[in-house]
DNA sequence: AATTACTATGTTATAATATAACATAGATTA
DNA sequence: TAATCTATGTTATATTATAACATAGTAATT
């Protein structure tokens, strides 16, 4: 669904004016591409297919950007990005990661679940955000 | 309630063949007399003034040893380390991670709340552990 | 069109985080 | 006392990420 991304990403932009660069859209293209979340310096060296000599910094202010806006996420536990179908907003994001092949799969929830929304009350805790990773073995790998 | 860890700490290495050494309980002192979680560097310098001339590999080694038993949890999102009362057995953390002063609260959920092992079952994920890190503003700071 | 302001990238350098690899030492078992 | 296992010491380096400043494209204003 690489094109559906593309496509909204380069539509959000237009609507809340945000430039289309060049660095953000081969980013997004390479995120979105990948099977598995890929990590920084992996996304530099395709980028190297597309941009000429490509340094750090132009990775990571193209994934920055699309992460504010919720177009990729960062699996904290791999250091490693994925593309999200933004179509919704969301505050928060929730993966299925697999030690073995480092598949991530990700799930739609609106909410916190409410035995965490207590949690976050009980604490007088404003939440603005969240993420949640879950370890273990994925269907082909169990 | 550092003592209380660090007594928890030294007993269930005595209980399991685990061995109570210098660094490792220099480590977990630290970690837990820190009010916030702390970062690796910032304990390898607290660490200087208890060993002379301690390296990373020294703090690494002592954090993954106590994360595996669970008496320290990493904060992924801050690539900083906090102590635990494990004293009991846990598959996941979930805490309150407050954007403003970076205090992290951690809370004992047992299970994962029904709509998330729906997920794991629906996906044939086998879950092994979690994290959850839930960012926002504390009491203190919204 | 020239000026200004704003957004974004290019580039160099370096900071921050983490681990590999191999030598040494203490503890335990045979 | 040798062998084995666990753990640390040490050097070096890998990996991940950002600061800082120069340049360039875009849009709005004059």
């Amino acid at each position: 669904m690489t094109k559906n991304i593309i496509k909204n990403a380069i539509n959000f932009c237009k609507d809340n004016g945000h430039r289309v660069t060049n660095p953000r859209i081969e980013v997004l293209k390479i995120i979105s591409k990948s099977k598995k979340p890929i990590k920084a310096y992996d996304i530099l060296e395709k980028l190297s297919k597309k941009i000429i000599n490509p340094k750090p910094p132009t990775v990571y202010r193209a994934i920055e950007f699309w992460e504010k806006f919720n177009f990729v996420h960062k699996i904290e536990s791999l250091n490693a990005f994925t593309a999200c179908e933004a179509d919704h907003l969301h505050q928060g994001s929730q993966f299925l990661i697999c030690d073995d092949c480092g598949v991530a799969i990700e799930s739609h929830l609106c909410d916190l679940p409410n035995i965490l929304k207590q949690i976050s009350k009980q604490n007088t805790f404003k939440t603005l955000r969240w993420k949640l990773e879950i370890s273990g073995l994925c269907n082909q790998c169990s």
